[in-house]
DNA sequence: GCCAACGTTGGC
DNA sequence: GCCAACGTTGGC
């Protein structure tokens, strides 16, 4: 059982969009880089268990707990014309990037804000913390992941 | 295969 | 909107 942790830009899709599709299910579509692909690709395993996290927002941070719901499989929207995912370098015959269903389990008790994540000495080597780091896809580590999933249980500090 | 130019991500 | 960091592209 492998853990990851996933950004999501929550106008775009958020953690409640996930919950509210059905069977709380939906196709990760739109990811577009080599390393992440790879992730998805090669290492992850349907049951692998998602942080939820939320990008490019006011208050970034982590929103729920989803699990990996399917295997690998071709991103319909690298051949859809009319997608912005779309890949004119992408064929039927050479695929370019694959997606992952994802299937949201339950929100946080509450939400973990970044800026709280970075206080916690804890989670000083997590990769999401790490200066530059621009990856849609990461891997966590069940010590990080229990870690979290124990903080959101606590009231927030101040 | 190098590397400059350009594009993207994402926090702030 | 700014900009640092990183990824990708393409000429040579």
């Amino acid at each position: 059982m492998n853990y990851w942790l996933i950004k999501s830009e929550p106008h775009v899709f958020s953690f409640d969009d996930l919950l509210a599709a059905p069977d709380q299910t939906s196709p990760w579509e739109g990811i577009r880089n080599y390393q992440a692909r790879n992730f998805m690709r090669d290492s992850m395993k349907k049951g692998d268990t998602l942080l939820y996290y939320h990008s490019s927002t006011q208050v970034p941070g982590i929103a729920g707990i989803a699990e990996v719901a399917s295997k690998a499989y071709p991103d319909p929207t690298q051949f859809n014309e009319q997608s912005p995912y779309f890949d004119p370098k992408a064929s039927q015959h050479n695929v370019r990037w694959v997606l992952v269903d994802i299937k949201a389990l339950r929100k946080l008790e509450r939400y973990l804000p970044l800026a709280e994540l970075k206080k916690q000495s804890t989670l000083a080597d997590m990769r999401l913390l790490q200066k530059g780091n621009r990856l849609s896809i990461m891997p966590v580590t069940k010590p990080e992941y229990d870690f979290i999933v124990k903080l959101a249980k606590k009231p927030a500090s101040s």
